[in-house]
DNA sequence: GCTTATGGATACTGATACTATCCATCACAG
DNA sequence: CTGTGATGGATAGTATCAGTATCCATAAGC
């Protein structure tokens, strides 16, 4: 296969193939010669990968190239892909609430962890975020919400436990491995939809000229 | 208050607070002489609304003016800016998935919406969103994911029945239209957060080091 | 009066994700 | 076997975004 038909194959223009190629988000096609390469089945897999990451989930190129690395390193422990995959959709968002909302939600989240058994890395960007989001919304007035932490964590919880076990069906280490990133990126983005139509309806139904 | 003194209290610094005052996300303050403006409590609030949907919530500048100028119409129906809350959450992502599984994706959904009894508009962003990610989980070949649809949504209607109980619990509509806006968009970076600790405890306990 | 801050306007910056152009091959249809 | 179009590789250009920086004439506050 030559990049016109591997562009043609996965919709994605030969240019950003070649952008990608750049970027080491792909594999360099076989040269055959100097000027000619043939690019093979795997390519349209892992382009179509790279493209679900940008697109679906506005993943950064630069995290897309490093998720990909962790994929391909055979050696790398699977929890440490896992890391990577969640590093990319936590794009350090920081926001200096007061010290007090501060305080406050950090002793909420740590009571939520400890009450579940939770065995969490002080340092994961997603506790920082979390502790940060209940901040804010105590903040801007919303208690309400983050007084129901442990209804969310109830939810997340039960579809958390299908994810993993969804994933561990997978026979090989690579695919393990491949389907993790996948379901930890696109389940999140499943998730986000799925939630943004039911909160659709049930406000149609509540607050639309009836 | 002067812009020095509302850059203090909320951290922000002068000059972006001059940008967002030019792209119209804050207010001007009241002019008490051509060139010296009073600000008060309300662009303190605003201004702090503003930085967590930008800096927690990743919202692009444009949507969040558009939030707030909705949120500003004493007019617009609650459940029309609920859309547009929801519009700035799914930035058009678009995937050109294979046309078999684009077809089968959106009969998946379209079962499940009717089998739940959802009243979705056509139209709305996040029914494209996921179909296309469905059907990128398939073109992926990781189908077992989009096989339990069906438990996602359970565990989504259960948090979106409370965010809608908390929310409609305030008193007066500028309130409501408030915390719909807030809980829609610091709602989804909670709930992302917790599924990332939750499964890198999961994650932990399966595949770390034993 | 002198220093600092301010409002308003305009210009500049750095990051990101591509696009475009060039060029010396190379493949292949006629 | 020659002309047309595609290719690999390199370099340069573009659009958008989210601020920063600079200016300047005025105003505040000591």
């Amino acid at each position: 296969m030559r990049i016109g038909e591997l562009s043609k194959a996965t919709d994605v223009p030969v240019p950003t193939i070649k952008y990608y190629l750049r970027e080491g988000l792909l594999p360099a096609g076989e040269l055959t010669s100097p000027n000619q390469a043939s690019y093979g089945e795997a390519h349209v897999r892992r382009l179509r990968l790279i493209r679900a990451l940008i697109e679906l989930a506005q993943v950064p190129v630069a995290q897309v190239k490093e998720i990909l690395e962790s994929l391909d390193s055979d050696t790398e422990p699977l929890h440490e892909q896992i890391g990577r995959a969640h590093r990319a959709l936590t794009p350090t968002r920081r926001l200096n609430a007061t010290d007090e909302a501060r305080t406050a939600a950090t002793a909420q989240v740590t009571d939520l962890i400890t009450t579940r058994g939770w065995k969490v890395d002080p340092e994961a960007p997603a506790l920082a975020t979390l502790i940060d989001t209940i901040a804010a919304l105590h903040t801007l007035g919303q208690p309400a919400l983050a007084a129901h932490l442990d209804t969310y964590a109830d939810a997340v919880e039960r579809f958390t436990a299908l994810e993993i076990e969804a994933v561990t069906a997978n026979p090989t280490r690579d695919q393990l491995a491949e389907s993790v990133v996948i379901g930890t990126i696109l389940g999140e983005t499943l998730i986000s939809s799925l939630r943004l139509l039911a909160q659709e309806s049930i406000s149609a139904d509540r607050w639309t000229s009836g």
